[in-house]
DNA sequence: GTGAAAGCGCTAACAG
DNA sequence: CTGTTAGCGCTTTCAC
């Protein structure tokens, strides 16, 4: 079955002049009489030509097409990303394709992708990617040009284009220490992407770095979901000593969080202060709007778009890990710790702050 | 430049067999002996061997994947759609591509793209696509298979997957209007994807049907965006008579009335009841939860992809226009109407005072 | 079972 | 300026 039935030769034939012809009256590039020109236009548009994509992307090697592969399209960040590559991939006038792998690289239908679609385009972006070991090794392997963006899990020897989440949830820690909170939580995400181990050590470096301890008790798990932020807010107010303060994993969690904390009666922030990572859309509009950190996007897009660019070119990579420091965003979820709780019972206080 | 350099002529080589051989060896297909098909995977292996996508593609005339043209992957609702027909897509072992036209189709970029990429794919599926009429005659005299998922704007020849969006602001109207509530506004989404107008004709059946007038000081302008329902909510509560209901043009701008409402010192729903439309994810998880209308994404992504296939088989479509009822999700942003104010005689009341 | 030839639709590269 | 030839990497014939 013919994609569209009518070929170049279709058209070199009704216009009556060889197909070379009238491919170079088409394509512009080469020389072409003005005659010539309107009389294969003419047959082109009679017949409904269009030309074959693929063949012309054969015979040049180059298919002038990046494609993009995401595992969870209908995470915020991942669309932030995407969006952006969207747009860098645009200004260098190539095409980009996104490929849904619907779950972790290696296992299942993803297993075949990098190879399935090979020749398809010219090199290839992971966005937040998630892979078996296998199939990063694969990927190492294989000769088309790759870059991972925001891609943690292990050391890698392919390029890695990634925001710095150590400083960033450091940053955010001090700041919350710099306030008065000493009754720091933080709540963690899934652990494969490695963003949230990371955020996690600088959440402890910050409290090393001030000299103080991390309770256990405040720290606990989550899945990056809005109702993981919940639960886990939850279980924080309903600690004898609940925080003061939470450090969410991410946006997500971190309105999950607030949820949790109003649910007990208190307010954010003049109880409790939280703070998120990521800043997601919704993370400005919501009340109060959230404080956070973002990764920025569009430096990072344009970084990786350049260096896939350049190996797809042959040219050497120019650096192997470009790290993005992430930017503090101070909204309104976040202020002074409230006055110490009268010893005797800090539960108390915390149950009925405010009728 | 070679996409990984290696080819099957490589492998065939190095195997010391004929390229059908290595070609009948790698894809399974067609008889090959044991030892010659171990022979030639031990060479693909060691070289590395990759097969080219497109060369196979060329061949077979068809690629069996499929294209899902978005212009916003931002979009909540986008965002499902292509989720769903990613796993729909998956279900019949082909693979499907996503392309974001970063804005209208037929402008720009967009004005090239159902051209230029002809031939990757073997039919295309456009989500919630906004275009100039120009394209969509373009896309309706096309060869190959097209199916539009959400599409109002305009008449047109092509098959259309979409939701019922006129009985389902109906449903939404209707059951606000059993609450008790007279003075029910609506916002305006933009105009160019045609849901909203349909939406706001939903609102003014129901008002029909009960016999009761809109008042126009009550409908107001939106742009679907969050920002957008908390202009409009703002301007709204600010009216000398502020609406007891609002039926916002879709979720994200019905989170941003909430918001406006709750500015006012008023609450959702005691005060004021809030309806949106699309159910996106947020509406499940915000306080209080929202009621809300959703398409059936799943069945109209398997109705889509399913006359996408017919199509791209050369079988007669099922039908031309496939409709889908929205299903109206009550949560906790709706109540009965508050008691009316003591001092204003609204005009509405004077019909059929509620039943 | 295996191989040789032909060709998918298009465009570089060379002739004319 | 225009036409002819060749070939991209693979697979579908059709012989052997």
């Amino acid at each position: 079955m013919k994609k569209s039935g009518v070929t170049l030769v279709d058209v070199a034939k009704l216009a009556g002049v060889s197909t070379m012809t009238a491919s170079r009256a088409l394509s512009g590039e080469g020389y072409a009489s003005e005659e010539m020109r309107t009389k294969v236009h003419a047959a082109a548009k009679e017949l409904g030509y269009v030309p074959n994509a693929l063949a012309r992307m054969m015979k040049g090697g180059k298919t002038n097409v990046i494609g993009v592969v995401v595992n969870d399209l209908s995470s915020a960040v991942i669309n932030a990303f995407v969006t952006a590559l969207s747009e860098e991939v645009r200004k260098i006038e190539m095409d980009m394709f996104i490929y849904n792998s619907l779950g972790d690289l290696g296992h299942g239908r993803g297993k075949r992708l990098s190879q399935m679609l090979h020749g398809l385009w010219d090199g290839l972006l992971f966005v937040l990617p998630r892979m078996t070991d296998d199939y990063l090794e694969q990927l190492e392997q294989s000769a088309s040009p790759i870059v991972l963006v925001n891609y943690f899990s292990r050391e890698t020897t392919l390029p890695v284009v990634r925001g710095d989440n150590v400083n960033g949830a450091h940053d955010a820690v001090s700041h919350l220490l710099d306030l008065g909170h000493r009754r720091i939580a933080f709540v963690r995400g899934m652990a494969y992407t490695g963003q949230s181990e990371l955020r996690e050590r600088g959440y402890r470096l910050a409290h090393e770095a001030a000299a103080l301890e991390v309770d256990p008790a405040l720290v606990v798990g989550g899945d990056f979901s809005e109702v993981a932020g919940l639960e886990a807010g939850r279980a924080l107010m309903d600690l004898p000593e609940p925080p003061t303060a939470i450090f969410a994993g991410n946006d997500s969690m971190a309105l999950g969080c607030i949820n949790a904390i109003r649910e007990k009666g208190l307010e954010v922030p003049k109880d409790v202060s939280v703070v998120g990572f990521d800043d997601i859309p919704a993370s400005a509009l919501v009340q109060p709007a959230l404080t956070t950190l973002r990764h920025p996007v569009e430096a990072m897009a344009h970084a990786a778009v350049q260096e896939l660019v350049r190996r797809i070119q042959g040219q050497p990579g120019r650096r192997h890990r470009i790290e993005f420091p992430s930017e503090f965003i101070v909204r309104a979820s976040t202020a002074a710790a409230p006055a110490p709780a009268p010893r005797a019972r800090p539960r108390a206080r915390g149950r009925r702050a405010q009728a």
